[in-house]
DNA sequence: GCTTCTCCCATTGACGCCCATTTGGTCCCA
DNA sequence: TGGGACCAAATGGGCGTCAATGGGAGAAGC
C-alpha cells in the first residue's frame, strides 16, 4: 500500500490528540516523511496533511491559475499564510489546534480522508454529506464509469 | 474461469465475517491478486470489489481529467476517501465493516454478485428487487441488445 | 511557581491467525 | 440404485497481537 487510501474516524481525547490511522502513518513513514504539512482545503472544510511535496502540489495548482487573479491571490493567502507544521507523538498521534478546529468545524471525533497523495482532517457529519453531494453529483452528470 | 459471474449469498457469523465464494476465490488467486480494493458502487446501493487495478483506473480516468478540476476534486473524494483496501482472513473471509453495512443495507448475509471483472456486496432482498427491476426495464426498451 | 507540552506506561478492545465443526455434494462400491 | 466414505467449502469459536485510547510524570517555557 503506497497511498492515502478510505478513511477511518477517531476519538480526540481530553488533551486533544487523536490517533493517526496506522494505515495512515504506514504510508508516512514508507516515504520517509518525518515532518508533517497541513492546509486549509480549496474547496471542502478540510484540513490536507501531507509531507513536503504537499506544498509543490499546491503550488502547481496556483500555477494552473491565472497568477494575478483573485482565486491565485486567495490560494497564496491560504498555502503559505495558513500552512502549518504538525508533529507526532511517539503514539502516532497529532494535537487538533483550534487551527484546525475552527476551520473544519471538528470537536470530539476525526475523521480522516485518504486522498491518493495526502489525506485530510474532516469533521465526521461534514464528510459523509460532500461525500453523498459528490456522489448525487456524478449521478446528475451522467454515470460516465461503471 | 477468469471473470466473476453468477450469484451466491453467504451468511455474516458472529464477528461478522463473510467467506467470499469459493469461485470468485479462485478468480482472484488466479489473477495474482492479494489485495483486495473496495469502494462504494456509483449507482447501486452496492459495494464493488476487485483488485488494484480498478483503483488505477479511476486514477487514469482522474488524470486524464484537469486533475485539480471541481469533478476530479469530488471523484477522488468518492474513489479514495470512499475505498477501501480489504484483506482475506486464511480461510478466505472478510469483515463486513460498518463503512459497507450503512451503505447496503446488508445486515445478516451478504449475496455477492459477479459483475465480470469485478463482483459485488448486496443486500440480498436488494439484488433481488434491483435485478427485477432491471428485467423489467429490458422488456420495456425492447429488449435491443443482449 | 505554574502552565503547557512531551514522553512513557497501562488498559482495552478489535482484528488476524489458527484449529474444530458442520454442511452439502460427489464418487465409489456393494 | 441406494448407502456410505470422502472431500471441499462454509461456518463457528479461542487466543495472541497490535492499534487506539487514557492517564501520569518529567521537561521545558511563561
Amino acid at each position: 500500500m503506497n497511498r492515502f487510501l478510505s478513511h477511518v474516524t477517531n476519538r480526540i481525547d481530553a488533551k486533544g490528540r487523536v490517533s493517526v490511522p496506522s494505515a495512515f502513518r504506514a504510508v508516512l513513514s514508507e516515504a520517509g516523511v518525518r515532518e508533517l504539512y497541513c492546509f486549509q482545503d480549496f474547496v471542502f472544510p478540510a484540513i490536507s496533511v501531507g509531507g513536503p511535496e504537499l506544498l509543490d502540489r499546491f503550488e502547481k495548482q496556483m500555477a494552473a491559475e491565472d497568477p494575478f487573479s483573485d482565486a491565485a491571490n486567495e490560494m497564496s493567502l491560504l498555502v503559505h499564510g495558513g500552512g502549518v507544521y504538525v508533529k507526532l507523538d511517539p503514539e502516532g498521534r497529532l494535537i487538533v489546534t483550534d487551527f484546525i478546529r475552527d476551520f473544519t468545524g471538528i470537536s470530539n471525533d476525526v475523521t480522516f480522508v485518504g486522498r491518493g497523495d495526502h489525506f485530510q482532517l474532516w469533521n465526521p457529519q461534514a464528510f459523509t454529506r460532500a461525500q453523498a453531494e459528490a456522489r448525487e453529483g456524478r449521478k446528475q452528470r451522467g454515470l460516465r464509469s461503471q
